[in-house]
DNA sequence: GCCCAGGAGTGTG
DNA sequence: CACACTCATGGG
């Protein structure tokens, strides 16, 4: 795929947490073949989506879904920058938690241009006091971050990129902080694991209205473990900006069930 | 002023 | 296993 063509992909339907990344697209960093090979990783450039969207197009649901929504993509957020985004995250809304998100670099991240800022480091987070954390306007969630930053490493996150998803998973779970959701908005997005299929608020809608799907968090994720399998990750993106999009302004990808 | 938000932790039946 | 309750705080 040509760079042009990825310029406002960002912007118009990938997942971003950060509105600064939103500014991002390929074009501006021709002359920097670093930034440039890191951006195409964000984007997952490499994903073959003819591949996986035949896949998830045996589901009849998802494929009207992947005709009409132009343009998505799964992002592949830097680890530690998305464990700790994910745990801010928790029973909060988007707006809010990018606002959050963005303080925190603020405040602990390094100044990569003018008034952007890098997210921080393990190193640079862990000097964070509570109250500086709950200056960030991260409520309860503040010392979820600082235990955080005291119960695992950079150390600890390499060795977490070795394990399959599952292994991973487990891990993930016993952190302060993340439990069945996180730990798979982390696997997905974070290790890039494509069968997770994280559900939020918003996917248990839309199983239950789509497909009729309802239960805990352990029957939800064996359903799609089933019907979506090894790219899972990829149908729940289109599920949750679809419904999102239903209840923004009514236009729906899906038609009802 | 109310309910909700890309939930998790803890306690109880 | 399933629920019920609490946790800070801003968005709508």
């Amino acid at each position: 795929m040509a760079d042009g063509s990825w310029k406002g992909i960002v912007d118009r339907d990938a997942f971003v947490l950060r509105p600064s990344a939103r500014h991002l697209s390929v074009e501006a960093y021709s002359d920097d073949h670093e930034a440039k090979s890191r951006l195409l990783k964000y984007l997952r450039a490499s994903d073959d989506l003819k591949t996986i969207h035949a896949r998830l197009s045996e589901d009849e649901v998802i494929a009207r879904g992947i005709s009409r929504v132009d343009g998505l993509r799964l992002v592949r957020i830097p680890s530690w920058e998305c464990i700790v985004s994910y745990v801010i995250a928790t029973n909060s809304n988007v707006k809010r938690i990018s606002r959050m998100v963005d303080g925190v670099a603020t405040r602990f991240g390094d100044i990569v241009h003018e008034e952007l800022h890098s997210f921080p480091s393990w190193k640079q987070l862990r000097e964070a006091s509570v109250e500086e954390l709950v200056g960030c306007g991260l409520g309860y969630r503040a010392k979820h971050i600082h235990a955080l930053c005291r119960t695992i490493d950079d150390g600890v996150i390499d060795r977490m990129g070795a394990l399959p998803y599952e292994e991973l998973r487990r891990e993930l779970r016993q952190l302060p902080g993340i439990g069945d959701k996180v730990a798979d908005c982390v696997s997905l997005f974070g290790f890039g694991h494509l069968e997770a299929f994280p559900i939020d608020v918003w996917i248990e809608r839309a199983l239950k209205r789509l497909y009729g799907a309802t239960g805990s968090y352990a029957k939800l994720r064996g359903f799609a473990a089933r019907r979506f399998g090894e790219y899972a990750g990829y149908a729940q993106e289109y599920l949750y900006h679809n419904e999102r999009r239903l209840y923004k302004d009514g236009r729906c990808a899906f038609s009802q069930v």
